[in-house]
Order: structure tokens, then sequence, then C-alpha cells
RNA sequence: GGUCGGAUGGCCGAGUGGCUAGGCAGAGGUCUGCAAAACCUCGUACAGCGGUUCGAAUCCGCUUCCGACCUCCA
């Protein structure tokens, strides 16, 4: 089997091989939330995306780190520099600790995330407990020359680091482009060039969380966490490096050149980026006002939601599209979501039930090779759910007696189910029933068997009727009834 | 304004030169006591206009519209 995985890489603009550094061991780094508010489906949605890349990398035998931050220290309001952490901010406005919002909003993304049924990273390390690695970031990144020091406070100084080296590389742009077209700010007196950027800002007295440092009682620059972290737990150098699509021009190009003027290495191999989720075709975002949180998506408590949809369903809305494309919302592409999980999971459900014959209409190899050849182009998502219809077919029909199976194609199809449904997409069959629900329903089942076979169908119907109404489906076919919830 | 990206059938969404995914919705059929479910069949969709080519949704140019980034953002 061919097994090659290509990737997009956001530096090169391509497709490329993966090959690890340091094969088997794969190191990936990916941006994680700033722990001051809710997150919201749009920043879900991209941690669903590594979350099947983690997993496909894990499944192919990878031994895969997998580091994503919490940003507790709190990114500036402003790149001005007496602009607010907003963290601090929310911290005032609700007479709270700073860390009890991080603790808050920590805590609800943690639950957020396992309700998605995404896997924890391997580390998840905190902005505030790096605070020691950013300083001596700092410091090495002085000492190469590359940043300045004005009343306690470091820039890095872009246009010098320009000189040695291509600040632009990972967007495509050159220094002038960039130069000339950046918006005037206020509050920026300090920085020598309109590009630079805080490496370390000296604190107000009434800001809430600041360290010493040899410069000032401060704070580190909101770019230089993930610098220190990617760089403490995966070296000079790793494989993967991700984040969102609006993380490239401003964070992640500062990252590069954070690292490269710390190490003097690109820090990762393929930068890989998600897509935006957006509503009526504008991304969604909390400054645009509309984002919604996973929550009110479950309970569809939300104006711009007709009903709720359960995590699964979401998930694998998410996943029919693929993670480089943005994903419009919709309420009707929710629902035509609803419905074709829910095939897919009735089919999984009744695959435990066949039976195998000694002659076979289907090879699953090829199935299974053309599962493997989607994921290996650039994750495609999408493309495998389009192949596992195709395994829903030949569950159903051969549950239907319309088509034969043998032993050793079974037990291929079964492991196709486990590793792409489950292991590699993720998904959870929600339609797990209670201990006593299946023998309950058999004896209800047979109940209404013999009404059919008494002719009585005005009571077989009213069982039927009845059930529906409650949420459980019945079907009726040679073998006998079967049920599912709806 | 600058840079970049997108426009696919009723809806969502794959697809980078010929073999024209998939889901949902819709039509017909099989099955069924009737249904439901399932299965089978059906849609010649690729923003517009030119061009390259034996052949383009796919490559090139222009036009229109939309979006992202340039300011925190997944």
């Amino acid at each position: 089997m061919n097994q090659s995985l290509f990737v997009y890489n956001t530096l090169t603009h391509q497709k490329e091989e993966f090959t690890p550094i340091n094969a088997p061991h794969v190191g990936m780094y990916v941006c994680g939330p700033t722990v001051y508010s809710d997150a919201h489906m749009g920043n879900c949605r991209t941690y669903i995306s590594f979350d099947l890349i983690f997993r496909y990398l894990t499944h192919l035998g990878y031994k895969v780190r997998y580091v994503r931050n919490i940003t507790d220290a709190g990114h500036l309001e402003s790149d001005a520099d007496e602009g607010e952490d907003k963290i601090s901010k929310k911290a005032k406005l609700a007479q709270l600790e700073p860390m009890e919002i991080v603790q808050k909003y920590t805590v609800g993304f943690h639950e957020v995330m396992q309700i998605l049924n995404t896997l924890p990273p391997s580390i998840e390390p905190t902005a505030t407990g790096h605070i020691i690695e950013q300083i001596e970031m700092v410091k090495t990144i002085l000492e190469a020359g590359y940043a300045y020091e004005v009343n306690g406070s470091i820039y890095f100084d872009v246009e010098k680091y320009n000189q040695a080296h291509n600040y632009g590389m990972l967007n495509g742009r050159n220094l002038d482009d960039l130069l000339n077209n950046t918006r005037n700010l206020g509050g920026q007196e300090e920085k020598r060039g309109k590009l630079d950027f805080a490496l370390w800002i000296k604190a107000k007295p009434e800001h809430l969380m600041k360290w010493p440092s040899p410069w000032s009682v401060g704070f580190p620059g909101w770019h230089l966490e993930c610098s220190a972290m990617s760089h403490k737990y995966l070296g000079e150098q790793f494989d993967i490096h991700g984040g969102g699509l609006d993380l490239v021009p401003t964070h992640h190009t500062n990252e590069i050149a954070q690292n490269i003027a710390c190490c003097d290495k690109v820090p990762a191999r393929y930068w890989v980026h998600t897509n935006m989720l957006t509503v009526n075709g504008q991304k969604m975002s909390k400054s645009l006002g509309n984002s919604f949180l996973p929550h009110e998506l479950f309970s569809g408590n939300n104006k711009i939601l007709n009903k709720g949809y359960s995590p699964m369903t979401v998930r694998f809305f998410m996943l029919q599209a693929h993670y480089r494309s943005t994903l419009d919302f919709s309420n009707e592409a929710m629902e035509a979501s609803e419905k074709g999980f829910k095939r897919l999971m009735n089919a999984i459900t009744l695959l435990d039930g066949l039976k195998a014959s000694s002659t076979t209409d289907v090879t699953i190899a090829p199935l299974s090779q053309r599962c493997y050849d989607a994921l290996n182009d650039d994750f495609n998502s999408p493309v495998l759910i389009a192949e596992l219809f195709e395994a829903t077919r030949i569950i159903n029909s051969v549950h239907d007696g319309k088509m034969k199976i043998d032993a050793a194609n079974l037990d291929e199809l079964k492991t196709l189910i486990q590793n792409f449904v489950f292991d590699v997409l993720g998904l959870k069959n929600e339609q797990a029933t209670g201990d006593d629900l299946p023998r309950v329903l058999d004896f209800i089942v047979n109940l209404r068997s013999e009404a059919k076979t008494n002719r009585d169908y005005a009571t077989s119907d009213k069982i039927r009727d009845g059930l529906q109404h409650i949420g459980i489906q019945l079907k009726d076919s040679k073998e006998g009834t079967t049920w599912s919830k709806i």
C-alpha cells in the first residue's frame, strides 16, 4: 500500500510529501485559544481540523507530540504600547483575579473540546508558566542585535532583521509593500519602525498581570509565547506548525522572525493553516457579532439557529468540508449533515449483525485504499466521507440480502469503519442506548409481530406510530423488524 | 487603496485538461398489508466574455460579484 502523505505547506504554496525530521516522531505545534472568553464555533473548527491531522498521523504510526498552548497572559488589545491586555481588562470588569478568568475559560474550553471528541494535546503549555523562557528568548534576540530597548520595553527590529532574512517569507510579501500599506496607529512612538512589534512591554502601575524582568516589571509581547514554548517542547526545528489562516500575516510571520533571530532556523518545516467558518459568507468573529457558541449550537438557543444539532453532527458537518476551504454555516447545511450522519451511523449499527457468506460480491481492499488516498491528499476528509457512504451502501445491501460478502471482506469492512469513522474522523455513535432499552424494544417488537400475524394492523400501526413519535423508528424486512433512534 | 483567495446543479460540498465525488432536497421504480428505512434509476452544474487545445469546471487574459489580511482574531 502506498501511504505517501502530502501536505499543503503555506511556506511553499504547494503540497509536499510529508517526511518527518526524526521519524517516527512528529512534532506539531498549534496555536491555541486566548482564554478571556468562550471559544466560538469558528475557533472550534480549527481545533477539529488539527484533531483530524493528529489522529491520522497517529493512525499512520507516527509518535506525535502535539503541543497546543493556552494563552493566559493576554494579548494586547492593540499593538499600541498603552494597550491593555484582554485578560486584565476582563478581570477588572468582572472584579475577578485574572487567573480566575483564565481558569473559567480554560475549563470551558476543555469541556467543549471533549464534547466535540477532540483528543487532548500531548502538552498544553500556558504562557504564564513560561515567562522565564520568554525572557530568555528576548535576551537572545537582543544579543543577536534584532531588538532594542525603549523605556523598559523591548521591540523587535523588523527592518534590520529583513536585511539578513526574509521577513515576509510566509505570506509572500516584501517589506516595502508591508511598510507602504501599514496603517499608522497611535501610541507607537516608542517604535523605530512601523512594523516593529513588542517582545516585552513595561507594565503600567495599574496593570494586573506583570512579572519582573531585566528591563522592567512587565509582560511578554503577544507573539513570543509560541516561539518560546514551541522551542522548549519541540526544539529549534520541528515538523508541523499550525493555526487559523488569520494568523499567517502577523502572528506566524512574527513568530518565524523571532525564532530565526534566536536560532537561525525556520521553526517548522510544514506550515498548515485552516480556513475560516463563515456565516452568510462572512468570517465568524466576535467583533462582527455573527459568532455563536458550541452550547448554543447544541441546544439551538441562538436566534440564527432553527434548532439544536448534536456535537457529532457538528463535527461531521465540519469534516464534510476540506480544512483549507471556507465552510459556510447554514441551518439547511446542518440539517443535511444531520441526516447524512444518521444514515452513516444507522448502517454502522447494522454492521455487527451482518452474516458472512461463502462468496462475495464486494472486495473491500480497493475501497480501503481510496480512503487512504483521500487522507493522503492533504487530509481530504470530504472525499473520505464520500467513500464511507460507499461502505454504507455495501452494509445496507448486505443487510437487505441484496449483496453477499465473505468473512474476510466483512472483517476488512469492520476494520475500515473502525479506522476511518471512529479512529481518524473521531466520530461517535450517539445512538448508544441505555442497557434496558434494547430488551424492552425487543419485547414490544415481538408483541407487534404477533399482532401483524393476526392481521391486527390497527394495533401494529399504533405501536409503530407511537414509537415513531417517541423517536424510535421500526423497519420491517423479511428477516424481521429492526429499530433505530431517529 | 494594497496583497491574496474564491465564484460548482435547489442547498452544502469534492474535483486542476478527457473517465464528469458525496450528502441533503426532488422525480420514478423495487420491496412492504400500508408505511418507513433500504436498494436501483434520473439532474449533462461549473459567474460572464474571449483565448490556448483534438478536447477545459480544470490552463491564460479581461469583466462582474464576494471574501480574507493590512488592526486583536482560529
